[in-house]
DNA sequence: GTCTGGCACTCCGGGACAGGGACTGCCAGC
DNA sequence: GCTGGCAGTCCCTGTCCCGGAGTGCCAGAC
């Protein structure tokens, strides 16, 4: 073992100890419960060169050493072995989310799964439309000028509207602007149906283009355009389990998740098929500084649907949360994919 | 102003302080603010006599009184004069909710409005699916052995279910039973649309009678019989604004929050028109113990289709939260029945 | 009978202070 | 390059003390 090797031990055991503990990681707590080979005055001799080098920090003068985000972060990059889940969790994960009846009760199980595999709060987005294939489009009269429309997508959402018009239209030709839609953009993906909509309203029979132009507007600006994103959130409770790991009260993190957009540049911007990890500042908002975010996205091959993932103090267990997170994210994307 | 009229006003007057201060409220404090007309010492001795009766208490010797659940619970009753919104108000809820797009966009801005109203916490329920009228039934094949059936109704729900068969059916069978299924229970309310559906059931053609009664089946046990209740909740960032009234922590608030069951008690089990108060030991949970809801029921005119409300410390300004909710609730219901 | 001013008493909360503990940095020796 | 030892620093805890706020009670006034 190289001199740079035991250093790298060193603050693996000092994040390990620190995660674990919640108190500040001596020179002597850490050879006593590791047995890294070397007196505790060698171990000192590291923990100085740790932390000129930015990757662990003292409180203050004679406390124990506490890693820093740059610390975390190389944790996380080269000391991490992620370990696969077992067979039963494996089970387990995937008989919760199998009872579920619909996207809703999906979308809640798995919230509620990967909050309590991790302990934190987790976060889940529903499927994008505009990635999602075109299932079913259903157009119906609510009075003589007003339709409704409905598109059900592969990943079991739905999107209503209520279309006001400016005309009056029958039953008849409603049903025939129904079957057209459908045969006309069925099985495609939302975002690729554009032209074929815009084509449509174009060629249909006169009496029908005011109607056949308000729907298909609606349906281009509302469902293709808008980057809509709902999220879910789970296991808030979990927060008040640290609460001295969010120095300034959980404020500024309940109020990060109740703001859709902040969470969505979290959990939404993920490469497809990793997981990604953001701590403290990495997380580009004041409130999160105190934060860590574990996400990934799910979907069907290589086609991303949504994200998903856990969030809680930076003193957390990098390991078993990327494990779950991953898991969990690959269930679900089979999932809804799946039908 | 007789005996025991002074004595309730000086209730009113501790409660009033102590929302606004946070502080056990004495003698002293309390003649200075009000003007009750007569000394501290007076005021010493009806405070005395509403110790004893149980409306107000003593964090310790020589502090300030308290008011107890009990306390809290005349003053709402007896005590409080709830304002009416001013017509700004008015004017701003109602430009809020009437931008929503769809049902959950409705539900969504609500429970922000009611967060920002009454800085407390702020629930809604989805509306309850029996209690709705069916707008439009749709159903039609995924597969030749599976089917999708989706309820949408008055209040913008819709439900959907994948419904797996144990024979193959035709696209004319499902579209056929589709537009029977539209006849037959269009218009109704879920809950008395039991009979139309069994009956239809047993009444088509002997080669759809197996696609019928799955179909049937589902409508029945997963629409109507499920007391399901979904529910939005907002705002949880402004517990945190009291974190002293919740000496155990938020831990369990939080915890209460997520479980719907217990919410839907609260928000739920509403008299029709009325705004319900539910202080400490009154909401029967142990986790709500520090907590005091106020919540209400909304629908169309007699007809209830869910509720909603807020969450706070028992040491709220329950005034205007009262109105709040009632205002809001009032909208929503209109909205939510107006299509 | 009701209200009032005064007085003694209780209790909390904050500041001051000292002792113990945990670590560190440094140094000299192996 | 590693190790043991040592002095120094800082936090944390417990104790003590004191001021402040508020009460309960009592005797006297209306």
């Amino acid at each position: 073992m190289t001199h740079d090797e035991r250093r790298l031990q060193v603050l693996r055991a000092i994040v390990e100890d620190f995660v674990s503990t919640n108190d500040p990681v001596g020179s002597k707590a850490l050879v006593d419960r590791h047995s890294l080979g070397v007196s505790a005055a060698t171990i000192r001799n590291d923990m100085a060169v740790l932390e000129d080098e930015g990757y662990i920090t003292q409180p203050h003068t004679s406390a124990g050493r506490v890693p820093t985000d740059k610390g975390y972060r190389l944790f996380v990059d080269r000391l991490t072995q992620i370990k696969p889940m077992t067979a039963a969790e494996r089970k387990a994960i995937q008989s919760f989310l199998e009872g579920a009846v619909d996207l809703d009760d999906v979308l809640g199980r798995t919230v509620r799964l990967l909050a309590q595999l991790t302990r934190q709060v987790a976060v889940v987005q529903y499927p994008t439309i505009a990635r999602s294939g075109i299932r079913h489009v259903e157009v119906f009269p609510l009075s003589t000028s007003r339709v409704m429309l409905v598109v059900i997508t592969d990943s079991g959402r739905i999107e209503q509207r209520v279309i006001p018009l400016n005309v009056e239209v029958t039953e008849e030709q409603v049903a025939d602007l129904r079957s057209k839609l459908n045969a006309a953009i069925g099985g495609l993906r939302l975002s690729d149906a554009s032209s074929r909509v815009a084509e449509l309203a174009r060629n249909v029979p006169n009496e029908m283009r005011p109607l056949a132009a308000c729907v298909a507007s609606v349906l281009l600006e509302t469902l293709v355009e808008q980057p809509d994103g709902r999220i879910v959130v789970g296991g808030t409770a979990n927060l008040t389990r640290d609460l001295h790991d969010f120095p300034m009260s959980l404020r500024p993190i309940l109020e990060a998740l109740e703001e859709q957009v902040v969470i969505l540049r979290l959990i939404g911007e993920v490469d497809p098929s990793t997981v990604m990890v953001r701590i403290g500042e990495e997380n580009q908002h004041a409130g999160l500084a105190a934060a860590a975010v574990v996400s990934a996205g799910y979907g069907s091959g290589t086609q991303q649907l949504g994200g998903l993932g856990v969030l809680g103090p930076k003193r957390m267990d990098y390991p078993s949360n990327i494990a779950a997170v991953r898991a969990v994210a690959r269930y679900v994307g089979r999932l809804v994919s799946g039908g």
